[in-house]
DNA sequence: TGACTATATATTGATCGGCAACATATGTTG
DNA sequence: CAACATATGTTGCCGATCAATATATAGTCA
């Protein structure tokens, strides 16, 4: 799973949201250093709503404007726990690397 | 950045290593899970390469098979420990939001 | 009023990284 | 001698992201 479709599990992993929402929450989440583009976001949520991780909320329309919300189902909640677990185990792994180093480096 | 060459990184962060040694020391580290494939694998260590990322080590020839060292230099081992970092606050960011959850759920 | 910005969804085409498959060669093991 | 492990590559495809464009409404500011 690639780095923009974690975070967009990850904003729908506390609420339901339409996909402007879900591009500010990403933004806000990492301290504005990720801005999905719609072309990410769109394709990404219409992927993930067919392999069944997301799925269509409601419509809202507010101040004359459509919202779209969706939200993380049940295999998407796994599916993002399972991958949580795994970026940590990456982590982990590289650290201990990272402070274990043997001599013969450049 | 990608998965396989976050691990490729990683397998490099101790000590330099060929190739092959690469793909072992991935699918040991993963428990199995991984297992880079030759394109993915040298095709990475060119890009990396270009990048500066990652640099050519030397040469051996043992049992007259050719084992071709690569090593992670300033840059590359930067950038491992910032991706590391990276990971981490993903890793966080959804364990909280999965923790934290609201009521308007599937 | 007119320009710009923010909100909101969507499509198209390009690029990039990883996968699958293939190619080649040597050493080891059954 | 056949199969497998070691070892390095290439080629072509595909999927996910990016870049750019399109459309439309609402709000702000000169």
């Amino acid at each position: 799973m690639r780095e923009a479709t974690f975070l967009i599990l990850t904003a729908l992993a506390d609420e339901a949201r339409h996909g402007y929402g879900i591009i500010q929450e990403v933004a806000k989440m990492s301290g504005g250093r990720v801005s999905l583009l719609p072309g990410t976001l769109y394709s990404a949520l219409d992927r993930l709503t067919a392999q069944g991780l997301v799925e269509f909320d409601r419509e809202e329309i507010v101040d004359g404007r459509l919202r779209r919300y969706y939200r993380l189902c049940a295999d998407g909640r796994a599916e993002l726990a399972s991958q949580t677990a795994r970026l940590r185990e990456l982590a982990s792994a590289a650290e201990s690397r990272l402070r274990n180093l043997r001599p013969n480096l450049a």
